[in-house]
DNA sequence: GGTCGGAACTAATCTGTGTTAGTCGCAAGA
DNA sequence: TCTTGCGACTAACACAGATTAGTTCCGACC
């Protein structure tokens, strides 16, 4: 009943007992699966749902020459979306990037899961509305914000997303990304998010090591970035535990924390 | 009954006559939009679905300073999301880039459609799904591909996804963006997307003037751009309308064609 | 407790793309 | 017909970030 997929989906809307219930039957037995192994392939005929429970993975496509782009990473909580069974082949794979612990709910459960309960149903819906609006927002990122910009971007909505199922710690949170793996998740090279992060940390806005990130000054880390966190579509309140800036100055034509 | 939208969703399933009148019915009347404006304004409560039924509309993000980022095009056929009335507020714009045709389906009209043919649930339930692999796609050609690949794609993107719905001509196909739109997509400036633009033209893969596209030599581009379709998810098979290059060369470890 | 491998970090150099500042052509309106 | 404005196009120069080639650090495993 306590697991990172209701709390997930209780953001959304209010689920009854009946709900989380019926929630906790569907999802199959935990696996484990080591870091760096991929859970599903491109190409595989995706079954089921995957529901991760515990650990961080990423979506990605690899390009034969090596190049490689994460397109989005899946926290506790997330799945690797609620319809994919109605396709025939994954058009990317996802990693486990740290080791993971993964529930599986099958096409037809899924399905009995949403005819069962409107709010079940509502609860999804708006999952992929979320997961739709934080890739738009990745793809502004990599579009038109500075290597600075989207390192600062991106910190924020991993502690936001992380605070809003119950794991961050104030203003600190879990955060097991390699700097090859921002550099594939932000489009980069790894010497390239070093610096930046460098200079994060110079400007005393954030402290990161032993794989654990802390918002030292989030109203201006927030500011930085340009951080609206609108676009995560969280209804009910959770955002932010104690760490949220006030409004942005909305006449600033500029961010205002320049390093 | 034959309105772009029943072509888009008859590529994912096989639609009844039943489910294209009922499609019809729900399709409210017909709006049209000029250029260059708003049809959605961030912050907006998004009441219904828009569909655009003639013309090209684009969603965008833009900053304070004036960048601005186009995240997704809207062809004709595309909806502004089937479940976007779920939410409070629109967190991004959209702007008609053409003249554009709209017609609106009420959030209460799109859900009974939905609870009563199953086969009309599946068809938007496939469309989210394409419409989310179109964004991870954007997100890889930001994050890791070339201004020459990335331009490349998205053309043939394009016109792979008119030629589905019956807009290309063999190998043509109206391409209406501006240079400036182009480099808003892209994440990239116009100046920059004109000499992409003329690279590709000197190479003699396309022809684009007076906003009409031509593929002049469609293996090569797609080649170029790495360009697989799968991920557009037409299990019904419309694509390529003549243009379907043989598969590509797995083992090339390089874009086979340089320039 | 040593060694091994990958992550963190640094520095020098290179380059793709941005910036700035134009010209030209064309289509819409006055 | 003349203007106006925007899109297409070009050139010179600047710079953010890539590339290459390291060293150091740390944790896992023998």
């Amino acid at each position: 009943m306590d697991n990172p997929l209701t709390r997930k989906l209780q953001t959304y809307v209010r689920l009854t007992g009946a709900d989380t219930d019926r929630l906790a039957d569907a999802l199959g037995p935990a696996r484990r699966i080591g870091a760096r192994i991929d859970i599903v392939a491109e190409g595989d005929d995706p079954r089921a749902v995957n529901v991760v429970l515990d650990g961080w993975a990423g979506r990605y496509k690899q390009f034969a020459d090596g190049r490689r782009q994460i397109v989005s990473l899946l926290l506790p909580g997330d799945t690797c979306d609620p319809n994919i069974f109605l396709l025939e082949r994954m058009d990317h794979a996802i990693i486990a990037l740290t080791p993971v612990t993964l529930a599986q709910i099958s096409g037809r459960t899924m399905q009995d899961l949403r005819s069962r309960s409107e709010t079940l149903e509502e609860a999804f819906h708006r999952e992929m509305l979320a997961v739709a609006a934080i890739q738009r927002e990745w793809t502004v990122s990599l579009g038109r914000r500075s290597a600075l910009e989207r390192l600062a971007h991106l910190l924020c909505e991993l502690h936001l997303r992380q605070a809003t199922i119950g794991l961050a710690d104030g203003p600190s949170c879990p955060m097991p990304l390699t700097q090859p793996d921002l550099a594939d998740a932000l489009g980069q090279t790894s010497v390239h998010i070093n610096r930046t992060l460098q200079d994060l940390r110079r400007a005393g806005l954030v402290a990161l090591r032993s794989r654990r990130l802390t918002l030292l000054d989030p109203d201006r880390l927030w500011s930085l970035a340009q951080f609206d966190p609108t676009y995560l579509h969280h209804t009910r309140d959770h955002a932010g535990a104690g760490v949220r800036p006030r409004e942005a100055d909305p006449a600033a034509a500029r961010p205002a924390v320049r390093l």
